[in-house]
DNA sequence: CGCTTCGGTTGACAAAAGCAACAATTTACA
DNA sequence: TGTAAATTGTTGCTTTTGTCAACCGAAGCG
């Protein structure tokens, strides 16, 4: 049954991830930190609501997370114009650096599970990541958006 | 950069097993707790360390996690002969019952994603999934195992 | 206007996880 | 053999992470 094999993948991927993501043990931002920082550069401007969908976090857990971030000298807050509510996130230049270094890291984390291989397995790996990517977006964007 | 690409996939598919995962909120075992039932269905007679190095867990918090299951009536334990300090993990009937129903749940969420996927393309998936596996099997026993 | 909804903050609390000290075995090896 | 070192697991204590509900000010809307 096709489910049964899609959680037999989901079991074998979670320890996957556990490895890949091993590189924030270095760092001084936890994993939903640094995804944070990633998601507020990748969506410059983006409220805490955008995140709370987008990560499924509550919003008083995310509140104390953001004052942290900018405690720490990664992001901003700029009050949005339009709406006096909202607030609209960026990331300072050192946060910016902060989160150039956890990439590189991140990176080189990946690369040291991955580089073994031979270079036409991991095009096969890639490919075979692109075509799971293309079949589910559209579910996991519909999900996250109700 | 292969990497870049790869630490994409991860992004992505840790949204998926997010949503994926959420048949734990409707169940009285934690996410952590049904991966433990099912590991130790599948590798009977595990001990807690066997556990703690394929989760990658703390012992002291495996020891309660267990004891919390036995006191469930999930888990029973038996002192293992050959060597007294280890303990041998079983699930008791009432586990095993519980595991499935845990198994149904979770099959039930993963169908609700993927059954309006076309036939076909639900083969690719499954084909991608399996090549990703095939790939980095290997590199996953190697990393957990050090 | 007054009511409701929305975006975000705060306090109090619960659950999850980590750390270090310890006991009981087992293993290694002098 | 005997004894130090390593292994397996437990416990107390702490920190981190996450949840819940009450709340505030602003915005939408009849």
């Amino acid at each position: 049954m096709n489910a049964e094999k899609i959680r037999k993948f989901n079991r074998f991927y979670t320890r996957v991830l556990g490895l890949m993501n091993q590189y924030t043990d270095k760092s001084k931002f936890t994993l939903l930190e640094t995804q944070l920082l990633y998601e507020i550069n990748r969506n410059k401007g983006c409220s805490a609501n955008d995140l709370i969908n987008f990560f499924q976090l509550d919003k008083g857990y995310l509140s104390r997370v953001l004052k942290k971030l900018e405690s720490q000298n990664a992001v901003i807050r700029h009050y949005s114009s339009e709406d006096k509510r909202k607030i609209k996130l960026y990331l300072t230049n050192d946060g910016k650096k902060e989160l150039d270094d956890l990439i590189a890291l991140s990176n080189c984390y990946v690369l040291s599970m991955v580089d073994q291989i031979p270079e036409e397995e991991q095009l096969k790996l890639i490919k075979a990541m692109e075509q799971i990517e293309l079949i589910l977006t559209e579910f996991v964007d519909q999900k996250r958006n109700k």
